[in-house]
DNA sequence: GTTCTCGTCCCCCTTTTGTGGGATGGCGAA
DNA sequence: TTCGCCATCCCACAAAAGGGGGACGAGAAC
């Protein structure tokens, strides 16, 4: 099995390729630091599975994922992420990856789950499939909300936000008020908090 | 120099068992899953250099830290954590730690910090070292604008936090109105993301 | 002593925010 | 096609936010 790997962590990638080099029939055909540079690893190397890190400076493994799959639709990405917020596995899993092991996994599951990949199956950790089997999905924040929500976290009044995306001050203020209720929240400080906790947002160093 | 590490991911572990190892002079004396056997895994293996992750199951980095300097106040210990919050950092200062460094470091940095901690000596990210020093220059946030920032993260409105507080709502917006300043932001939700990203208020699971 | 910051309180003022109502056009799914 | 969702706009209104002024007591720092 031809693994590539996907991580801005130099002690991750030779953790993964330490542990996975002494396993029979697997081989890591590349190892990348960037999203951006993904594609070309990909298809130099032509892997079974993509191991993919889901923090990554720039294009994060959402976002990767989606590129390789532009450029392989059978590619088979195994998102491996420190976190398991359930919107972001939603998002890895929407975005076409074929499985989410979080960093916290034993060798033994991270073998499990590469090899069902590779087979051409999914692979969720126990623990995680069933949170989300039991999650009620809340409405979805729309692509002009989750907009609106970054200019938010920016300290934009209204007004500044209205002229940024060229739409009247009341246009704002109802996506506002719609997002506000679906976030479950009282006020866009609030608001701020939350998308930061779901991803929508990021806090940059 | 004998290193032990204390890390609950066993690809951490793997991958730096791997770096190390190939080090001339490097020797991983011992690999620890827990804090909770950190302090027997120390006596029996005495390394110069103990490696710590910050986000353990059961007693965290800080606390595993102290237990350690409890046990041999000369223990030198080099925080290795995935994050780069502030408080974060000075806590773990504040316990002993001799140094921090994210796990984004690439592998020169890490050999650089083990050995100037192995000498005696301390290590901070450059990067960090300069935003703590940044921090210490800017004005400070006081407890109870700390207090309140916390509050605003929570939606809480003026009046609620007063009350909350037990103090008037002119108080609190006197405070607020401070730390927009302090800050450098220009409203409650700006101020919102600002306290996260300065790990000011948290933002959990 | 004096000066400084912190936390507290009061007044007044303008601007912003958030919600309610109602309305239109587009677009995709049932 | 009809229905729902998205995005857009308008109006009106109450509440909240944020800034300005001035003031006071406690305690630390000089």
């Amino acid at each position: 099995m031809k693994v590539m790997i996907v991580d801005d962590h130099f002690v991750v990638r030779s953790g993964l390729v330490a542990s996975l080099e002494l396993e029979e029939g697997i081989e890591v055909v590349a190892e990348c630091e960037a999203g951006e540079s993904a594609p070309d690893f990909y298809a130099a190397s032509s892997p079974d599975v993509v191991l993919m890190d889901m923090q990554l400076p720039g294009w994060n493994g959402i976002e990767t994922t989606e590129r390789l799959l532009e450029q392989d639709p059978s590619a088979k990405v195994l998102i491996f992420s420190t976190f398991a917020r359930d919107d972001e596995i939603q998002a890895a899993l929407d975005g076409g990856a074929k499985g989410y092991l979080q960093k916290t996994a034993s060798r033994d599951e991270l073998l499990g789950a590469l090899s069902r990949i590779a087979e051409g199956g999914n692979y969720l950790a126990p623990a995680i499939a069933n949170r989300l089997a039991g999650l009620k999905l809340g409405p979805s924040i729309t692509l002009r909300e989750r907009e609106i929500l970054s200019l938010i976290a920016k300290g934009r009044a209204n007004k500044e936000i209205a002229a940024a995306l060229g739409i009247a001050e009341d246009t704002v203020k109802r996506h506002i008020s719609n997002v506000l209720q679906k976030l479950g929240v009282s006020d866009r400080a609030q608001a701020t908090a939350e998308a930061i906790r779901r991803g929508i947002v990021k806090v940059e160093e």
